[in-house]
Order: C-alpha cells, then sequence, then structure tokens
DNA sequence: CAATCAACCTGGGTGC
DNA sequence: TGCACCCAGGTTGATT
C-alpha cells in the first residue's frame, strides 16, 4: 500500500512523536511470530530485547523505516501492501488484525496492524541493517538521483521502463501509484524499453518522479477511494493521482480513454495518447 | 546477469 | 444468498 511518500509522512509524525520516548514493553501476536524469518525476525528475545530501549531517532531508506534505539540497534518495519502504524491512547479499542503493540510512556501506544501479512518487523544491529534491506537504489529525492543516473542505468536495459521504475535497486521507494504518475507527466509509454529513452526523456522522467513524490509527500500522500492508506492519526493524504487508477476516465490533459494494462501481475495506467 | 512470473495473504467488489 | 472469480499501493525466490 504505502510508497514513499506514504512512509514519508509516517516517519516525519513518529520522528516528532517518538523521539525520545521509551518503549515499555512490547507484544507480538502469536500468528505473527509463526512467520517466516524472512518477514518477521523472531529470535525469541524481540520483545525482551524492544522493552525498555529509547527511541532516538526515525529515519526512512526507501519504503523502510528505520527506528533508531538506544542502547543502538534497529528496528526495521516495512508495511507491505496493508500494514498500519497507529498511534493510539491506550484505552483506544485494539483495531482488528493488530499484530504488534508498542507501549510508549505517557499513555500512548504504537500499534501495527496489517490485514493481508505482507509488512516486515526486524530487529538487528545498526551495522545489519544495509544487508537486511539492500541492495538499493539511490533515493528519488536525493541529489545524488538524477537523469544521468537513470541514463547509467537504463543504458542496456531492455524491460520496459515501467518494470524498471518499480525495481527498488534502479530508484528506491518508487511504486505503482507514482512511477505511473511519472510517466504520464513524462509523456513517456510504459512499456518502451528502457535503452530506447532519448536523454530529453530520461530528464523529463527524473524531474516528474521527483516532482510529483515532493508534492505527494506535501499532501502526506495517497488515499484511493477503494484502499486504506492512513497516517499514524488515522488521517488520509490528500494526494490525488492524475492516472493512476483511472481506467476508462478522460485523461486530464486531452480527454483520450485511460487505458490499464497489465505487466509482471500489475496493473498499470497510462494514457495512449500523451505517452509514447 | 536480466527478465518474467508465481507465490505469499486477506478482504472487498462484481457478476452469475 | 452463495459462490466463483478478479482486484489491491510490495517483495522475493524460482525459472527461463
Amino acid at each position: 500500500m504505502p510508497e514513499l511518500p506514504e512512509v514519508e509522512t509516517i516517519r516525519g509524525d513518529l520522528d516528532l512523536q517518538l523521539r525520545g520516548a521509551r518503549l515499555e514493553s512490547v507484544t507480538v501476536s502469536r500468528r505473527w511470530k509463526s512467520l517466516p524469518h524472512t518477514r518477521f525476525h523472531e529470535n525469541r528475545s524481540f520483545e525482551r530485547r524492544l522493552r525498555g530501549t529509547l527511541v532516538e531517532r526515525v529515519d526512512r531508506r526507501s519504503k523502510y523505516l528505520l527506528f533508531q534505539l538506544q542502547p543502538p540497534a534497529t528496528l526495521i518495519v516495512h508495511l507491505g501492501m496493508s500494514g498500519q502504524l497507529l498511534l493510539v491512547e491506550r484505552s483506544a479499542p485494539r483495531e482488528l488484525h493488530t499484530h504488534a503493540v508498542f507501549r510508549i510512556d505517557r499513555g500512548h501506544e504504537l500499534r501495527f496492524t496489517d490485514p493481508r501479512m505482507f509488512g516486515r518487523l526486524w530487529l538487528v544491529g545498526a551495522d545489519e541493517v544495509e544487508q537486511k534491506i539492500g541492495p538499493l537504489g539511490p533515493e528519488p529525492l536525493s541529489a545524488a538521483f538524477t537523469w544521468r543516473v537513470l541514463a547509467t542505468k537504463f543504458a542496456k536495459k531492455q524491460a520496459p521502463v515501467k518494470a524498471a521504475l518499480l525495481d527498488m535497486k534502479v530508484v528506491a521507494g518508487v511504486g505503482n501509484i507514482y512511477s505511473d504518475e511519472a510517466l504520464f507527466e513524462a509523456g513517456v509509454h510504459p512499456l518502451r524499453a528502457c535503452a530506447s529513452l532519448t536523454p530529453d526523456e530520461l530528464k523529463q522522467l527524473a524531474a516528474h518522479l521527483k516532482s510529483v513524490l515532493r508534492r505527494a509527500v506535501k499532501s502526506r500522500g495517497t488515499t484511493l477511494s477503494d484502499a486504506r492508506y492512513a497516517d499514524v492519526f488515522g488521517e488520509y493524504g490528500g494526494h490525488v493521482p492524475k492516472v493512476y487508477g483511472r481506467a476508462g476516465a478522460p485523461c486530464l490533459q486531452c480527454g483520450t480513454a485511460v487505458v490499464r494494462g497489465v505487466l509482471g501481475n500489475r496493473g498499470y495506467h497510462f494514457c495512449p495518447r500523451c505517452q509514447r
């Protein structure tokens, strides 16, 4: 569910709310503990090792949230498709599919819920983070990400550009919504082979990717009508996609019906007239 | 190595 | 009402 702008919204709020807070206790559901260690680093001491730790800072890399703790350790959280982190009062009724509860001082709880259970929770040493979440390409909003990075990575790539944008090794944190949006705004057809893009198209693509991600962060993410992304306070995002999820509806630029295609088991959306 | 695809899960919507 | 699909914002391991 959440991509870079949604995860970044959550990160910012958690950093403000939890910096300096102590995790009084941590409980993980039996169901979640039964997951393979690729999704839950169960070492029997997850709860015990977290109890009493201090949250020093909350970082983000790609779609991963990194809780930097004291004594030194990193809690890695990935929300998968349907994961949520909710900051609530302890007395509030427990949400369905709650898999982990972090009791915070001052009477609050951080609850991790995830109906589809594609999320991950890992507790690792600070030096183990890279190997756990990597290898990852550059952060698209960093100065290190330019059209020249794309030019290098695309030079010998025959895969469709849509697939490449979803590849975390090419660029980190971009998912199905924002790859569709960036391609639409750049006027590039999703099925174009990476290596066929001209320098001008690469410039457009890099610039529009940065632009749409920045706008989405400012709007606190995207919440589709049929899905339920919410921030840590349960509030929805205000960003509205231009093509994603609009199959059959008129293109906002030319009025042509937006087309939905399937690539690698995932739907994508584009305007057959504006995107070449 | 690069590209493609099935699998991992649950729940909501649709059409018969 | 029941049921059999189809769809969903992600990642990854197996297979070509």
